[in-house]
RNA sequence: GGCUCCGUGGCUCAACUGUAUAGAGCAUCUGACUACGGAUCAGAAGGUUACAGGUUAGAAUCCUGUCGGAGUCACCA
């Protein structure tokens, strides 16, 4: 077998097993007590026959020997040793151990015995996940949507070892942005809203923002156009002048200000509620930064009076941090406004103390690198020890073919739209292949849906956030091969087999003692086997990823299975019940994972 | 320009943080439904892991340099 996913042996059940064997081993044949380091144990290679492999280099200056003799001679010692060891072989520097069928078939009935096989609950930390952060003037993108399918997904799998998460999310909701926004629709709005127009609020709002930007290119031009050389004349762009008034207006809290911006923000929320709905996340609790906005500031103060900060001529405050290879960052304007990073310093402090949490995760891309670095580093610098604890996920970009996506050139990729779309083609394919036929019109609605976000969120969430990462809106849009449907697919199959043993009211049991089980079950029972200590390092990588290679694996191991054996026509009883208990825990499994991925799995499709 | 990250078959992604012949999927070509569901499976072809050195028994992975790409260095958020 191979393991496309290969797991690393992270606080894993068999790296510890074979450590043990494998010390004692060498203890009995060259009376010296070996490390956990020397001892290097990896899955067997697709190629070779085995299960673990143990590389014996490190222990060649225990042994004095050869690598094939060091190698062969523990292989012999650990077969008299363990019975459940059935045979080894060597191969240059590599002892490849393979374990008898009842030790796997044991281990197999352990999983199944164990409902939550993998999961842990309690013991963990109290965390807060922060996500999703959108302005409140335009609608979500693609950019959003990997944030938001990160941090949500991400989010279950720390729940899933043992923590305690609080989800949040900060909206940005005040500033020039909006008020652009804001400007546009009082000047050209004719008051129309969500319902007179039918658009979705946020979307409408959306249009607004766009349509300003068009206001201001044309009167830039015009004034340029009169003679004026273009730094003087974006400076006296009437509607840019009318949006900082209004943003004035907005701070001194003028009452008709604040009304229409309470209006279009409402507007905005409500078809957010919808996005975030039909993309299946959520949150515990949503902060405004209309109302965090001056918090922090009390910091900056403390901050002067310990001397970790400094004031400029202007009465601008500042904090150095040239000593550790970085710049001056501004912390106050002139004007004793607080900006962006002043903020999030208040808040992260909030937090804290609030919800007395342990530690603090941001699920931002990586174009704010710099800003986590500073930001950890002025509150250490406040002498904050939970300074550390805070966690920026830094997620790679969504590139598109023709590159960035920027919102001015249009070319930005609408989440709703592009949920929609997935929606649809899976609709099409759907009534294509009249798998369905006989289900209502709900019920087909239903299971598209789980395909289409399915495919979309699968095709986000399987790449390292790490990396940035290309979407093609057509290709895509792939329901073979490694793709969501794929594995919700195997998960339909297996479904419909227990269906039909249910049918034949054959009782699948909870334990087996199958003796004469194939190596291709046994590959299928060594990934059940490794669920644990995948979901241990998914949560301990912030990578949702692990979890979707994982899930690939063992669907396509089991479509292969699936092709080669017969469950229920088999005709050996014992064979048959093993089997069908086999593909009951391969479909749990599916099942679990990815619902940690935010994915459903469909009963039929 | 300074700092940070990245470069793996035509394309999109893996590779247990140093280990055996670098794996999948898409696309291309060839096969498999009187079968427990063909959104599947079997097979072929496709690679000097950007390049050049170095460390090591062993390098896609670590170090140095070169080239190429991205991000960031605002009294924006």
């Amino acid at each position: 077998m191979f393991f496309n996913f290969a797991p690393k042996f992270y606080e894993t059940g068999m790296e510890k097993l074979m450590q043990t064997y494998i010390r004692l081993a060498v203890e009995q044949l060259y009376g010296t007590t070996v490390t956990d380091k020397q001892i290097q144990i990896q899955i067997t290679n697709k190629d070779f026959e085995g299960d673990y492999t143990l590389v014996v280099f490190p222990l060649l200056r225990t042994s004095r020997k050869t690598p094939e003799a060091t190698a062969n001679e523990i292989g012999e010692k650990l077969k008299s040793l363990y019975p459940e060891i059935k045979s080894y072989n060597v191969i240059k520097g590599f002892l490849n151990i393979k374990f008898a069928s009842v030790f796997w078939i044991q281990r197999l009935n352990d999983a199944v015995e164990n409902e939550n096989f993998g999961f842990s609950y309690g013991n963990g930390k109290k965390l807060m996940i922060e996500y999703s952060s959108p302005n409140t003037n335009k609608p979500l993108h693609l950019g959003h949507v990997r944030n938001n399918l990160l941090g949500y997904a991400v989010a279950n799998i720390l729940e899933a070892n043992g923590n305690s998460v609080v989800k949040v999310n900060l909206v940005n909701d005040r500033g020039v942005h909006i008020c652009k926004s804001m400007l546009a629709w009082q000047k050209f709005g004719n008051g129309e809203t969500p319902e007179s127009s039918g658009k979705k609020g946020d979307h409408l709002v959306g249009e607004y923002y766009v349509r300003y930007d068009h206001e201001y290119k044309k009167q830039l031009s015009e004034i340029i156009a009169g003679g004026i050389d273009e730094e003087q004349a974006k400076r006296k762009v009437p509607v840019q002048i009318e949006v900082q008034e209004m943003l004035r207006k907005w701070e001194a809290k003028d009452a008709e200000t604040i009304d229409l911006w309470e209006k279009m923000n409402s507007w905005v929320y409500a078809g957010f509620d919808k996005t975030y709905s039909d993309m299946g996340v959520s949150f515990d609790k949503i902060y405004y930064e209309s109302q965090t906005y001056l918090s922090g500031k009390n910091l900056v103060n403390e901050g002067l009076n310990k001397g970790v900060f400094f004031k400029k001529e202007d009465g601008s405050v500042w904090v150095d941090l040239t000593g550790d290879g970085l710049d001056q960052k501004l912390l106050l304007r002139s004007d004793e406004t607080s900006v962006y990073i002043t903020q999030d310093l208040g808040t992260a402090q909030q937090r804290i103390d609030e919800y007395n949490i342990e530690q603090m995760i941001y699920v931002v891309g990586n174009e704010q690198n710099y800003h986590f670095q500073v930001l950890k580093l002025i509150l250490k610098k406040l002498g904050f020890a939970w300074a550390d604890s805070i966690y920026h996920l830094s997620y790679g970009m969504v590139e598109l073919p023709e590159g960035k996506m920027k919102s001015r050139e249009g070319t930005v990729v609408d989440a709703d739209d592009l949920m929609e779309l997935m929606i649809s083609t899976a609709r099409g394919m759907s009534k294509e292949l009249g798998k369905l036929d006989d289900l209502s019109d709900v019920e087909i609605d239903s299971v598209c849906r789980m395909i289409g976000l399915g495919a979309l969120k699968y095709f986000i969430l399987k790449v390292d956030p790490k990396k940035t990462m290309l979407f093609d809106p057509k290709e895509s849009i792939d329901f073979n091969g490694n793709t969501g449907p794929f594995i919700q697919y195997t998960y339909a199959r297996i479904n419909s087999i227990l269906r039909k043993a249910h049918e034949q009211q054959i009782q699948i049991p909870q334990k087996s003692q199958c003796a004469n089980i194939s190596e291709k079950e046994i590959s299928i029972i060594k990934l059940i086997n490794i669920f644990p200590e995948t979901l241990k390092l998914a949560a301990k990588e912030f990578s949702p990823a692990v979890i979707a290679n994982y899930v690939y694996d063992i669907a396509k191991e089991f479509n292969q299975f699936y092709h080669e054996y017969q469950i229920l026509r088999e005709e050996n009883e014992e064979l048959k019940l093993f089997r069908l208990m086999l593909s009951e825990k391969v479909a749990i499994m599916i099942k679990k994972s990815m619902k940690l991925l935010g994915i459903d799995v469909p009963d039929r499709m």
